[in-house]
This record gives C-alpha cells, structure tokens and sequence, in this order.
DNA sequence: GAAAAATATGAGCGATAACTCGCATTTTTC
DNA sequence: GAAAAATGCGAGTTATCGCTCATATTTTTC
C-alpha cells in the first residue's frame, strides 16, 4: 500500500511483471508490422501478449505509450548497429567517412524495415513522439560536430546549413532507397548508390579535390 | 430512376451538389488543417459542411475518399505554381536549373504548409493512395527526361540511378526546410539554402565545372 | 402545375474502441 | 504459514465511429 492506489500506471516492475511489459511490447511491434497501426487496438494488444487488459493499464496509460515504447526499443537496437561502424569515421578521409556513413544510414534502416516503416508512418500522429525528434537532433547534431572538427580540410560557409542540407539528403537516401526502392539495394546496385551518394555528398563539402584534401586557406575570416 | 439506387454513391454532380460537394472538400481540408486526422469523422466533416450525412455518403464512399479529394486538390494548385516556373529550365544552364528546381520544390511545399505536412503524415495510411504516388512518379520521370537530355554536359553514367538520388535528395531539403526547420527559410538563409542545394546537385551531376560545360568524352561504352 | 427525378436530411443501428473496477491469484514479508 | 503487498484478470461501461434508410424538400420535365 505504498503508492499503489494513486498514479495507477507504469509503476511497479520487479519479477515476473517485466515479462509481462515485455510480452506487451513486443505484441504490439508484432501487431504493428503484421497487421498495421489501426488493428493495434489495446484489447487486441493484450490478446496477441496474452495478457488481460487490465494488466496492459497497469503498466501503460494508453496505446500510444505502447508505441512509443515499441520506437525506442527499435531505436536502441538501430543505434546498437550503427554507431560501432561509426567509431572509426574520425580517422577517414572526407569522401571515405561519407561512404562509411552513407552505407551505416542504409543498414541502419535495414535493421527491420517493416516495423521501420510503421512506425515513420505512425509517428507523427502520437503525441509527437520526443523519440524521434531525439533521434533525429543526436544524427544532425553528431554531423556537425564532425564538420567543425573537420572544417580546414572542408569548405563549409555555414556548418549549421551544410550538417541541414547532408543530414537530410542521407536520411531520405537511406529511408527511400530501402523503404520505396528495394530494387535500388539489390546486389550491385547497393553498392553504387552508396558510392553515388557518397560522392555527392564530398563533391558538395570538399570541392575540387574528392579525396579530402585541404582546399582553400580559408572560408572565411569570421 | 436511371441509376440512383444502385451505385449509390459518388453519382451525380449537376446544379447545387457541386456546392455540397465542394463544401464537403472544404470542410476535410479545414478540420484536417485545424483539428488534425482523427477529428475528421464522416459526422463532424458533415457539420461543418454545415451538410448532412446522408448527403456526405451520396457523394463520397468514405472518409478516405473526402482525404483523397483534399489531396488531388492541394496537388492540383502546387501542380500550377511549380511548373510555369519549370518551363524555362531546358534553357538553362546545370548549376543554374538546379537552382531553378531547389527553388520551386521549396515553394511547392510553401503553398499550404499545414495542409501538406497532414497530408504527407496521413497519406501513406489512406488506401495507398494513388496520389502522391503520381505525384512522386512524376517528378522523378521528368528529372529523369532532364537529365537524358543534357547528358552530354554531365557525367551521369547511371540516368536512373543518378534521378533516385537527386529527386530524394531535393524533396527531402524542401520539405524538411518548410516543415520542420522554418528557421532555414528566413529571408537571407533561403537563397543560401537554395544555393547551397543547387551546387551540391550541380557537383555531383557534373563534377569539374560547376558551370555546365562538357566535362568528358564519355561515361562508358555501353 | 403535376408528376418525376434529383437532392438533402438526421435519428438511430451495429460495431468497436478505450478504459475501469471489483476480485482472483501469486509473491513477498516477517 | 499467515498477513500483506504486488500482480493479473476480463466483463462491463461509456463513447464515438461509420454508415443506412425512410422521409422531406427542391428542381426538372413535359
């Protein structure tokens, strides 16, 4: 009787009740991807966990809780997978570091693209999800760092407009290239268009010299 | 009593139904804009029609067929504004069509913000809607075309190829700048942003000279 | 201007969703 | 091993949704 009767959800977790958020989880993951967003009822949720719906209210305030915890679990697994290929970027030159990551959004989005897809499609409807905006803040943020670090070898006016104007050309390459053109990734053409993508993105950072070489004694006395 | 009873929907449009139907578009526009998907039920789309529903259901089949006519509709009116602005493009030079393109996919996306950001968010939802598809279609067959045609001055060994990435990489630039970084499109950094995506498509479609000139003899015997 | 066709209406039906609450079962505590 | 806490349960309440249909009103036809 500690605080059991007041704030009703998602307090405990000890034992046996971590399976049970467990099974509500991945219930709804599974639902999401095999039977889409509308059919992610809570009743139905509890059934597919086998769980009573009552036990679904204890631990969570609604679906859309659901689904932002499904986000984040396949977030923290994306992110698991991604930033160990990104270790080594600092030690890359230009246009290599820009296939490493190029490649790293690609897989990235590879990680499980049904559930990927869902939930991109999803997301903007459910509260507006902090999640994703996390998500997105830390890659744009990590790029310009990179930038910055990078900038005598680059020609960069504007790092903020230039981390802008990558971040979101990889992203949309990577989440278009798997979810809207699986024929784009197949076998050699994979390839390919992370080194087209690549090269786009060096040519537009470091022009003359592709290979990442200083460029020009300044961009500016600012 | 030619046809009425059966079919019952979406039949006849002479006189005043024009105005109800008319009505009802406007009405899913409005509460899609200013209340958001959820809150356009068939009911509430009706009322502030100022409609009943009997009358929404002679005309439309559903909820997804009112979203489907505010989309045609808002695509219609972007379809005007972008290509009178695209019609001079084949004159221009590479760096300066690009920049023609950055600059009316960015306005595209300013001709209804609200609306387009529900539309984008709801539309993979709706029965697939054929729409955007077109839409999509349609912009990358024409850049494709483009691109073809000056091939010459480019060095663009894969047309396909080269279109998924530029159209994916334009779209992403103006439609995150509108929707989610206003800041990017205030008054000075507008032309930077343009300009910034316009030599970056530049670069990496002719590598050497932005300006255009050929650039090598050819990209491959095949 | 009367019959017929087209158009408009909204109460209400059936389905389904989110969520509650009283109670059963399991686990922990001492 | 008994009391007490934690956890699990699901029938039932409330709300809203999509949609129909019998009927009323307007417009067209001749």
């Amino acid at each position: 009787m500690r605080r059991a009767a007041l704030q009703p959800r998602k307090i405990a977790t000890q034992r046996r009740s971590r399976a049970t958020v467990d099974a509500l989880v991945e219930a709804t993951a599974r639902i999401l991807v095999r039977e889409g967003f509308d059919k992610a009822s809570t009743n139905r949720i509890a059934e597919v966990a086998g769980v009573g719906i009552g036990s679904l209210y204890q631990y969570f305030p609604g679906k859309e809780a659901l689904v932002v915890a499904v986000a984040e679990r396949h977030q923290r697994e994306i992110m698991q997978q991604v930033q160990a290929r990104l270790a080594g970027i600092l030690d890359q030159p230009v246009h290599a570091a820009m296939r490493t990551i190029v490649a790293a959004a690609i897989d990235a989005h590879r990680v499980d693209p049904a559930l990927h897809r869902v939930l991109a499609e999803q997301i903007p409807r459910v509260g507006k999800l902090a999640g994703l905006a996390t998500f997105d803040r830390g890659n744009y943020a990590a790029f310009r760092t990179w930038l910055e670090a990078r900038r005598r070898e680059l020609r960069v006016a504007d790092p903020e407009l230039a981390a802008f104007v990558c971040v979101n050309a990889i992203e949309a390459l990577a989440h278009n290239a798997v979810l809207h053109a699986p024929k784009m990734l197949s076998d050699e053409r994979a390839a390919a268009l992370v080194e087209e993508g690549a090269r786009m993105l060096a040519g537009y950072l470091a022009p003359r010299h592709a290979g990442g070489r200083r460029v020009s004694r300044r961009t500016r006395p600012a």
